[in-house]
DNA sequence: AACTCGGGGCA
DNA sequence: TGCCCAGAGTT
C-alpha cells in the first residue's frame, strides 16, 4: 500500500467512523488504566459490565487498596485471567499511592513497570488520557496492517514502528481509534465482511476477492 | 519464540 | 465445539 492509499484510507475511516472513544467505561486517567488492565484478552463488554460495580466500590487506587485483592475479584470474577489481574491492580495501586503520589505517571517507562501494564495499555494510557500521538497496537490492528498491507511486521513492535512511520501526522492520534474499530466491525478475524468494507479497492490482502464472494454466496444461499 | 493464564462471546 | 477476545509475564 503507498504513500497515496494510505492517506486516502485514513480519510475514509475518519469520515465514516464515530469521534474517537475508547468503547471502556471510565472518569479518571486512573479508572482508563485498571479497564485497560482488565480487558487483556477480555471483550470490553465484560469489562464494563464489571468496572460497573469496581468503580462504584472504588475509584481511586487509595480506596481500592482498601478493597484489597478478594475486595477486586468478587467485581471482575466473570473476566478471563481474574486472579492474575486483580493481583496486579493491587500491586499496582500500591506503585501508585508509593512512588506517583496516587496519580497515574504519564511516562511510558514508569508505566510499564507497573504490574499488569506492557506496552499496549502504556500506549492506549499515554494516547487517550493524555493525547500523546501513540498507537496501541493489539490484535485488531495487528491483523489490519498485516493484511491490508498498512504496515506489515512480524511482531507487535514491528508493525507498531512501521504504522508510526507511515502514518501522516495529523492522523497519528487518532489512528490507533480507527484501526481498531476497523479491524472489530469490518476487517474480522474470521469472516471479513470485505463487501461493505469503505477501504477494500486500497487494500492489499490476497483473498480479498475470495471474501467478497464467499460473502456474496452466503447472503445468495 | 513459545507457553500460560481463563471466563465469556460467537458462529 | 472451536476459535477469538482492545495482553502481559515467564521460560
Amino acid at each position: 500500500m503507498n504513500a497515496h492509499k494510505r492517506r486516502q484510507m485514513y480519510e475514509r475511516l475518519q469520515a465514516a467512523l464515530p469521534a474517537p472513544t475508547t468503547e471502556l467505561h471510565y472518569r479518571s486517567p486512573f479508572e482508563l488504566l485498571i479497564a485497560v488492565i482488565l480487558s487483556a484478552q477480555a471483550t470490553d463488554k465484560s469489562v464494563n459490565q464489571a468496572t460497573a460495580t469496581l468503580f462504584q466500590a472504588a475509584s481511586t487506587p487509595q480506596a481500592m487498596l482498601a478493597l484489597g485483592v478478594d475486595g477486586v475479584k468478587a467485581h471482575v470474577r466473570r473476566i478471563g485471567l481474574f486472579n492474575s489481574k486483580a493481583q496486579n491492580i493491587i500491586k499496582t495501586c500500591r506503585i501508585l499511592v508509593e512512588q506517583h503520589g496516587g496519580q497515574v505517571p504519564r511516562d511510558r517507562a514508569a508505566l510499564e513497570a507497573l504490574p499488569g501494564v506492557g506496552r499496549k495499555t502504556a500506549n492506549v494510557v499515554l494516547n487517550t488520557a493524555f493525547g500523546e500521538p501513540t498507537i496501541a497496537v493489539d490484535t485488531h490492528i495487528f491483523r489490519v496492517a498485516n493484511r491490508t498491507g498498512l504496515a506489515p511486521g512480524k511482531t507487535v513492535r514491528q508493525v507498531e514502528d512501521r504504522l508510526l512511520k507511515v502514518t501522516p501526522p495529523e492522523f497519528r492520534h487518532d489512528a490507533h481509534h480507527w484501526l481498531i474499530l476497523h479491524g472489530r466491525y469490518t476487517c474480522t478475524a474470521r469472516r471479513p465482511r470485505c463487501g461493505q468494507c469503505l477501504i477494500a479497492d486500497l487494500c492489499d490482502w490476497p483473498d480479498k476477492a475470495a471474501a467478497v464472494a464467499a460473502a456474496g454466496t452466503a447472503q445468495a444461499a
